[in-house]
DNA sequence: TCTATGACTCCGG
DNA sequence: CCCGGAGCCATAG
């Protein structure tokens, strides 16, 4: 766990989540690609999975690129992950982030 | 080494 | 935009 060992995708993915400002939200192709690894998608949220030990990363803030809380259902509660993202002024109907494109924020505009 | 899986994304209809 | 199917890639067993 020390040193970045093989998890280092992982922790790729860990810090670019962790830099995701208040109220805001990403997709994990945005941060696949920022990773370089723009097809693997998937391995975002795999990793995202792994995050549950670490609860210094917000994967609220992480929706598909539709903008709808597909983890939801892997946080502990129900609404878990939409009561998170309401609590940062992130309005969510039907599992879905109202005005995606607007709490949109992708890790490049970061750098 | 190979197979199966997945919190995704893209493409065609 | 919605629906169904295919692709991709890394991890786990």
């Amino acid at each position: 766990m020390l040193t970045k060992d093989k998890t280092n995708f992982f922790e790729k993915v860990y810090v670019v989540v962790r830099q995701i400002p208040y109220g805001r939200v990403t997709s994990y192709g945005a941060i696949a690609k920022y990773l370089g690894a723009a097809r693997s998608a998937r391995m975002v949220g795999w990793a995202m999975n792994a995050s549950h030990s670490m609860d210094d990363v917000p994967a609220h803030r992480v929706v598909n690129r539709k903008g709808m809380l597909t983890g939801k259902f892997h946080f502990d509660g129900t609404n878990l992950m939409q009561q998170l993202l309401e609590n940062e002024g992130v309005k969510v109907v039907d599992n879905q982030i109202v005005d995606f494109e607007n709490y949109f924020w992708d890790p490049q505009e970061e750098c």
